[in-house]
DNA sequence: ACTCTACCGGAGGCGCACCTCCGCTTCAAC
DNA sequence: GTTGAAGCGGAGGTGCGCCTCCGGTAGAGT
């Protein structure tokens, strides 16, 4: 198993109590709140959370003082996961393992953000969050542009947003939102023809 | 001025109140719900609209029973302002008078995306929104496709889907959000290379 | 000017979510 | 097995948004 460490990588250990229940609740709770926020979004209730969990109120709290430590927390637990999969991807051929990491991305972004905009973007793991996404993400994309298989006049944050805004969206099905992501990441690609 | 009829159009203007100061009074809550849901999203409270609009919570209830028919009026206003738009610019050159209307389509899209993500999508007026949508800027988009500038593999719904998705993302600055859109509307412009 | 009716506003009851606090429980070190 | 510290849970206070209801007000018809 490849294991590589990034910005987030110990900020998403480091909360994680060392008593053996503790431990199990500290699980639970971010398991819960997980579905919870993809079922409800940002304004899911604590209290439900604690419910699904099957723990009392009181634990959320002492784990979890605010609310905004909990998005962090969920948050930059699914960015680890993220960067230790571009690190996989690594040695495929550069449009696909971009593609393929984009993939999971773009997956990820559904449930997430809800949780991403109640982040403030300045907040100390939210950093963390975004230089770990560029130090995993970014040689793919850097890899993609010399190979000559993406425009030169487009940054990694532009295609992150991108996927990301496509993927937020509602469509009528799995088929429609593929045919506009395919789209749009034509425009993405390099195109053969010199000109206008 | 143009003014044409479309699905939307009556039902904007049916519930408006006849008397005076009662319509006066509708009118400041459309503009004060406009803003709240723009701020806030779809969460604005309900009372913080009546305090804008300088109306009493009891005066919101009476024009607007529930939240859903507050969603509703005000999505309806700017899906008929957005056709009125699409007739305008009918007659300049396709492609333009296309991205002329999607600039403005993006636009609306930023506030109001989340008032759409509260709508049933199969409520009367939804149906009638977007009835009302395709007929004003399907057209512009047929015309592009048939003028050969716009990719043949592509249905109206979804470029609408496309761009409301690219808009509704948060972006460093305003450049950024437009460089994306670009690249994005190069995926959907026609190619002038014949193969892959 | 008068009337009568439609409309106004906001006080207040209700319910839900947030968060604190503390007596009880469980772990783990010895 | 004992013990003390770390952890547990949920009762309950607080605040806020939803919605109803009704005494007062202001427009429209005569």
């Amino acid at each position: 198993m490849t294991t590589q460490s990034f910005p987030v990588t110990e900020l998403v250990a480091a909360r994680r109590p060392t008593r053996k229940d503790a431990a199990r609740n500290y699980d639970a709770l971010l398991a819960a709140a997980r579905e919870a926020f993809a079922e409800h979004g940002a304004e899911a209730s604590l209290e439900d959370i604690a419910r699904r969990a099957g723990v009392g109120i009181g634990t959320l709290y002492r784990n979890f003082p605010t609310r905004r430590q909990l998005f962090e927390t969920v948050y930059a637990d699914e960015v680890n996961a993220l960067c230790q999969l571009a690190v996989e991807v690594a040695e495929r051929e550069p449009w696909e393992a971009l593609t393929v990491w984009l993939d999971r991305f773009a997956g990820y972004m559904v449930t997430k953000r809800a949780v991403r905009e109640a982040l403030d973007g300045e907040s100390e793991v939210f950093v963390a969050c975004r230089e770990s996404m560029y130090a995993g993400g970014g040689p793919l994309f850097a890899r993609a542009q010399e190979a000559g298989v993406v425009r030169g006049d487009m940054e990694f944050g532009d295609l992150l947003r991108m996927v990301a805004g496509i993927m937020a969206t509602a469509f009528e099905d799995e088929a429609q939102r593929d045919r506009v992501l395919g789209i749009a990441l034509d425009g993405v690609r390099m195109r053969k023809d010199p000109g206008a």
